[in-house]
DNA sequence: CGCCTCTTTGAGAAGCTTCAATGTGAGTGG
DNA sequence: CCACTCACATTGAAGCTTCTCAAAGAGGCG
């Protein structure tokens, strides 16, 4: 499990950097623990401060923020690899809530520790700032599909988005994915009432492109989905940047 | 002229990090340059290469991306001592546009150069993390603010976060500030019409919250608008978070 | 089997957009 | 110095997207 972890780790970092044995030492003698939470968990509260630099190994969480209101917007969703907050990591408390959105097992690693480990070690920090960057670029096209595209395109979007990233990440087997979200959360992700977004799933359906049942989507045409969604998968910046920032260092 | 410009960038970076006497020596050794830009213009581009680091010294500026219909939504608005994008240092092209809302003067820094500053000096790789790190909390607020307020409330918040910046950025002159936005941009940043952005300010207008004549904002009882936007001013980390993370280390 | 969460569907209401036209102020050229 | 233009602001009326409220169906787990 914990080599498992680590791997894990070293191949996120390595998408973004290229570490050397010495960086690769340095992560390996990281004091990590293990920690496990169950589907529902807050892993983090808007306003506390967080002790430990927390990275989902498996199982997926999302992070939000809450209206007056009581509506939630989900404002980012974790997939495996990736981190539960990195704010954490440099301002004294935590400026949204974290929650486990399935069981979730993770690495832990001491806030201080890993935060000198950043600073110190130029390649890791190249990693950190890039996987900082990939989550503003992600923002940005989320603000761009709430605020300027109508309902169904958000929704196919946002599958379109989560494909891909899983894709990235190896964690995929073909075109059908497990999104572990109820329609209120895709809702809350994209501004929406759960009754619309039922509606809009039900026209993507009726259109064939997009099949949902249970937690399980399934995109037969994933070129078509991406036309309906607007999607275009730069953002995601999953392509070779690394490399050539790093050759022309 | 370029020494007010080093003394922004040192002021803006002190803001996040405390830096040392070599920090300042390896920032005041930068090979500046000076540019200016008129209202309008572009400053980057979505999809090209940044062969540069730019810095606001001077007027504002905000990022944009396009939806296929063609509309625009602005993800970000900069003010004095903002950096232009930060996501060109480390990937190798723009993932949104930046244009020019006003003239503007910046100071330029090579990009190779600056990144090599960025990583090889813990204390402005810290204040390099922190900013980024507050563009995306912002980024958070805005993603609440567009999906879960109603259009009054969000042009009331929008309005308040500018206000809030433009102060701790040493920029305000009171409870009045120029904000150099038309009706159709604050609309582009809210994800709203222009026509609605009109009705909404009438409203504000009419409630004694805000007053607009031209680009002049008065906010009469500042107290008062925030609690009709739902502002608290928390997630712009303006406190002094910097010397807590310092002190730790 | 029964409960609880999630999904589905309908009907009416609200909020925001669209279209269209008029108003207003600053800058420009005759 | 005045008319002209252009960008921005303002207002009205109608329409559409999305929300709210409400109720019923479906699936998994103890």
């Amino acid at each position: 499990m914990s080599e498992a972890a680590l791997e894990m780790m070293m191949r996120q970092f390595g998408r973004h950097a290229e570490l050397d044995e010495e960086d690769r030492r340095a992560l390996t003698r990281l004091p990590l623990t293990r920690r496990t939470a169950n589907a529902g968990a807050f892993l983090l509260r808007e306003g506390e401060p967080a002790h430990d630099h927390l990275i989902l190994v498996s199982g997926f969480a999302q992070r939000h923020k809450l209206a007056r209101s009581g509506g939630r917007q989900i404002v980012a969703i974790q997939i495996p690899g990736e981190a539960i907050s990195c704010s954490t990591l440099f301002f004294g408390w935590a400026d949204h809530s974290t929650q486990a959105l399935t069981p979730v097992e993770m690495v832990s690693i001491p806030r201080d520790v890993f935060r000198r480990a950043v600073l110190e070690r130029p390649r890791i920090t190249e990693a950190i700032m890039k996987t900082t960057l990939l989550e503003a670029s992600i923002s940005n096209e989320w603000l761009l599909n709430m605020g300027r595209r109508p309902a169904k395109t958000r929704v196919a979007h946002l599958l379109c988005e989560m494909a891909a990233r899983i894709d990235a990440a190896g964690i995929s087997n073909g075109t059908q994915y497990d999104i572990p979200l109820t329609q209120e959360q895709i809702g809350d992700a994209l501004g929406l009432t759960a009754v619309h977004v039922n509606r809009m799933l039900k026209e993507l359906n009726e259109e064939a492109l997009v099949f949902r049942d249970g937690r399980r989507i399934k995109i037969p045409d994933r070129r078509k989905l991406e036309y309906a969604a607007e999607f275009t998968v730069s953002y995601l910046h999953i392509d070779r940047d690394a490399r050539s920032t790093i050759r022309s260092r």
